[in-house]
DNA sequence: CATATCCGTAAGTGCTCACTAACATAAGCC
DNA sequence: GGCTTATGTTAGTGAGCACTTACGGATATG
């Protein structure tokens, strides 16, 4: 899920989207109009945002209102915070290692 | 080029080739060994990873030993938390002004 | 009910991509 | 120069995906 979520963010179109979410929810239609592609792309895309969890959606007349959900992002964001670590805080080990490899 | 980084990491197999990585050097073989998938398949994904500049390679013998790099490690993850602040800061804002409209 | 509005869905298309199998290249060893 | 080792490259394939066009469904309005 938080696969899906990730390649779901990896889309510059999605993140886009996202973005405009950051500001406020906003209908589907309206989301559309910031975009060049057609109506049904932006609802695709929605989709897919919407299956991964990281908007949700209500309904309100005809109209679909879409907003970011936090909760998916902190968690997409915990993820990637754990991969840096993963990576950052050991590289900077074998770094030191490699240096002492040198001086010695 | 930023962009190119996220698509890469966005893979799972080449996020299970940089935790490889992030525990010290490696050959391009020893890689392999480590996944079901045949060895040019990792060759790919390396030369992936090496063009968004996440690794790097140098030569010993017939061997190519691939490292991580830290640096763009950090630059993606610095644009992946430009990309949380422009949304949970903002998000919490937007929950913010919500509750002032139910109460008010 | 008829019409307009807002929006999702289906079908089709072209492109990207992860993967495999086969070949090519480069360095060490006899 | 042959032979082996280690690895990259090429061609081909199947799947996924972003996009468009055409259609369908649901809700307000007369």
């Amino acid at each position: 899920m938080i696969e899906e979520a990730l390649r779901a963010i990896a889309e510059p179109r999605r993140r886009d989207i996202m973005r405009l979410l950051h500001k406020g929810e906003l209908a589907a239609g309206e989301i559309a109009s910031h975009f060049d592609v057609t109506r049904p792309a932006i609802s695709q895309h929605l989709k897919v945002l919407e299956e991964c969890r990281l908007v949700e959606v209500r309904r309100q007349g005809t109209r679909r209102i879409y907003r970011a959900r936090p909760d998916t992002m902190a968690e997409l964001r915990r993820y990637m915070e754990q991969f840096w670590q993963d990576s950052l805080l050991r590289l900077a080990d074998v770094a030191e290692a490699e240096e002492e490899d040198v001086d010695g």
